[in-house]
DNA sequence: ATTGAAACTGCAACATT
DNA sequence: AATGTTGCAGTTTCAAT
């Protein structure tokens, strides 16, 4: 898809100032309500944006533990990516998927209530995911993504 | 903060049908507009919910390479945290930062043009970055999120 | 919780460059 | 081919009740 500079301002503008009201972004953006509107048209049609996603602050809400895992499956079981994304995919506690190419398969998200309750959740519901053949663990602490230096 | 079952409704509703107008969030929770609103209104100012954000889809962008690498820093130094997260912050082609408890200190998310942009950029970007002790890197092939089952 | 008024948004038709 | 102008129905925001 084709996409000039003033897409890129948009979309900058997009992430820089994710509340602002379209006719803001159209003002910082150097272009009139209507252009703005038609171009955000054009980038959703072509795939560019996704959508618009609230983002929760699980720590907020709660759920204070955070960790991300590695896996590593068994590559002889020829069903196994599909059958552990499956699986995965059921439990409400895995927040995040990610597969690779490398020596992990697979990235997993997983959040609890605290430190007692991740140990429930890994010992009913991870360890329990079919065709792992090796895995690691570690806690966040924090994300950071920065909306500013962006390669737009 | 204090969030109760009509709110968690409201919070699944909006991660389950992000474009939906605010009429139609209001419905599927089972509240009246006036009362969705208040409720939103609420939950950011307590930080349960940070923003909306455009998603936008890097590969459909032009940049087809995304890679996630881990890094162990040199701990003996005192700024080594400090310094490296500064220094990759100023990075256009990183696009997330975490950082962690235990054996992996960072993972930052890099994305590129193609191979040969990544190999330039992890010359020239990655590799220069301070008080780096260890590092591996994995090729993203996917991400897949639930907004189905979500323990909400 | 309901109503209502003002502001804003999504979308279309048409003229303009 | 993309932009700007205008217009309007529908939605959101927010205060008064």
């Amino acid at each position: 898809m084709q996409v000039d500079d003033v897409d890129r301002r948009i979309l900058r503008q997009m992430l820089a100032a994710p509340d602002a009201a379209r006719a803001e972004l159209a003002e910082r953006a150097g272009v009139t309500a209507a252009s703005l509107w038609r171009r955000i048209e054009r980038l959703r049609e072509g795939g560019v944006i996704r959508g618009e996603e609230a983002v929760i602050d699980w720590r907020a809400l709660g759920w204070a533990v955070e960790v991300s895992l590695r896996f590593t499956l068994e590559k002889a079981h020829p069903r196994a990516f599909d059958e552990f994304l499956e699986a995965a995919r059921a439990v409400p506690e895995v927040i995040e998927i990610q597969t690779f190419l490398g020596l992990t398969d697979v990235r997993l998200n997983v959040i609890a209530r605290d430190m007692a309750h991740y140990q429930e959740i890994y010992r009913a519901r991870i360890l329990t995911l079919p065709h792992i053949a090796e895995m690691d663990a570690l806690m966040l602490i924090s994300t950071l993504k920065d909306s500013e230096a962006l390669p737009l």
